[in-house]
DNA sequence: TGAACATATGAACAACACTTCACATGAAAG
DNA sequence: CTTTCATGTGAAGTGTTGTTCATATGTTCA
């Protein structure tokens, strides 16, 4: 399986290396969830959603209105955001405000603007 | 269409604030981009290959070895990031070695991991 | 130039995800 | 309590995407 040339390196596989960096490699089960939380953001209509949240709380309907979507749509992915705890809400009355719920989803939107940028 | 209340608020649409998240926003093109590009992200196998990559560079049959995964399925996705401009090649004989092409990539991730870590 | 090795790629199938539609839930006003 | 407004949700259909398989391209060595 593993063969060398006249200098006594390996060729296929690199095994040391291939070693090395799988010890040094997150648990799937993280690796998962990194991705789960990056598939959130790979969608057209969520980045749209959170890019309005980043200006101001607003309400369902509202949403929709920006978005040229319809209410529908808008509620099922605003439900995928909050399980992924990207957004909060508040109810006002027949009202629902939803916000962003923290910090991260700004930097890591301007990182990848950034990387566009370029 | 829009209604009042005894306030002389809006009630819906709220067009003034509709209206004003409008203009803020960036064009949609710019927002499509940005969505494909977490795209690349939101995928276990890519996620695994950038965080590979994030320790040594490696050619493709090492990475296959590593992910144990198929040489063809980790050429496919290879190819998907060098179309992101996420990973850069060389070529040394036979062997392609892939290396990440600009230092985005680990801060994006490592955005994405202080959330995740919450 | 032919054989062996390393990588790239096209086609096809399966799995997943987003929108739509219809309807359910929940709140407020009369 | 019934109606109306605002939002939530299940099911279905369609489009997208990742892996596999087979094969092509490209490199090295004999």
């Amino acid at each position: 399986m593993v063969k060398s040339n006249e200098n006594g390196d390996f060729i296929h596989a690199h095994n040391e290396i291939v070693e090395k960096v799988n010890e040094n490699m997150p648990d799937d089960e993280i690796l998962y969830e990194l991705a789960d939380l990056f598939k959130v953001f790979g969608d057209t209509t969520r980045i749209r959603i959170l890019y309005v949240l980043l200006e101001t709380e607003m309400c369902v309907y509202d949403i929709a209105q920006v978005l040229n979507m319809t209410q529908s749509a808008i509620s099922h992915q605003l439900q995928v955001l909050k399980q992924n705890k990207l957004v909060k809400f508040r109810r006002e009355g027949k009202s629902v405000f939803y916000s962003l719920s923290d910090s991260h989803v700004s930097t890591i939107i301007d990182q990848c603007m950034e990387h566009i940028a370029e």
